[in-house]
DNA sequence: CCTACCGATCGGTAGG
DNA sequence: CCTACCGATCGGTAGG
């Protein structure tokens, strides 16, 4: 055991997710990310390879951990229900604990390469799928209107999720779980074939 | 009548939306932008006065859009079902049909000075103002549920209607009005204090 | 609107 | 991890 558990690699990582989340990934300069690192701006080439290295590696962990988050619940035996409210949870908690690697997520991975660019847009639309799963798994059982556009019905669930990247911020009045909690009671009533 | 109504200036800030939204600010160099033009990098100064003037007008505008779209609304006298559903038909309205500025906006405007960045906070916050009203007038008049939070239910509405600068595209199955009404049909059920 | 150019800064490398 | 440096490109300007 080191006194930091961090390696310099993920340190590295951790600034730059939050200089890139604050002032976006192409006015950061490597000599910027250097500087708050305490080295010169060469120095940094000898634990990575170049600066999209940087935003690659951030925006897969990014996408990793919705998708660490959300694969458990896929087969879970749930009702859609107490599915939807526990996504929320945890994808709301991804977001509120990981925020600027998330804010830079979903601001910069479209100025991925194209072949990294795929690569992530499938892993997004993965997340997609769960929540237009979820939505056609409620409908089937009954629980869910009939009448719900599956995939209008996951994108606004998806909307929903997602924005508190953008109004969320730590210390504030609600802890991420209430958010969850109360966006799940609010959204439930207009899934619901009846109310309970 | 000119041939063509769009001024060169018009012009610039259309293309510079265009490059902007696809590529984000940064990425974007004048030459990028003079070129789409059919000009050199220094002949954009003729009609500008920098780089970050297009950034300015470009999300100015947005935020004109938004509050020219939702002001008639505050006074209108109508039930807060009907005013919620037509706010959110002009307010993706707006979106789709600006589709570029809308998202240079939603990704860009914190990359501005400090003396615009406070000015499109202030008018950020009118929008989202703008459903906190109207969620605590339906509340007030007895139509919402007194339960609702007011602060999150107005976030949740906002979150939907931004989200589609994410997704939404010109020539989907969807046309904007479409997707407004479906949206407003899951999102009433979980604001009404009784189902009709 | 063009040509020619400015200083500044960029990502990245060589050699230690 | 540093010093010193590379070519490329940036936003912007002068003068026409």
């Amino acid at each position: 055991m080191q006194p930091s558990t961090k390696t310099r690699k993920e340190q590295i990582y951790e600034v730059a997710s939050e200089l890139f989340s604050q002032r976006g990934y192409h006015a950061t300069s490597m000599r910027d990310l250097a500087a708050r690192l305490g080295m010169q701006g060469g120095s940094l080439y000898a634990h990575i390879s170049g600066k999209e290295e940087l935003l690659v590696e951030i925006v897969t962990q990014a996408t990793d951990r919705f998708d660490t988050a959300l694969r458990p619940l896929r087969t879970a035996q749930m009702s859609p229900q107490d599915k939807l409210r526990e996504a929320l949870r945890v994808h709301i908690q991804v977001i509120a604990t990981h925020l600027d690697s998330a804010t830079v997520f979903f601001h910069e991975w479209q100025h991925l390469g194209p072949e990294y660019y795929n690569k992530v847009a499938e892993r997004r639309d993965v997340v997609e799928s769960f929540y237009r799963d979820l939505v056609r798994e409620g409908i089937e059982k009954g629980v869910f209107r009939a009448t719900l556009d599956v995939k209008i019905a996951a994108i606004l669930i998806l909307s929903v999720a997602n924005w508190t990247y953008i109004w969320y911020r730590e210390g504030g009045p609600l802890k991420s779980d209430d958010i969850a909690r109360v966006y799940t009671d609010m959204l439930l009533p207009g899934l619901l074939a009846q109310l309970v």
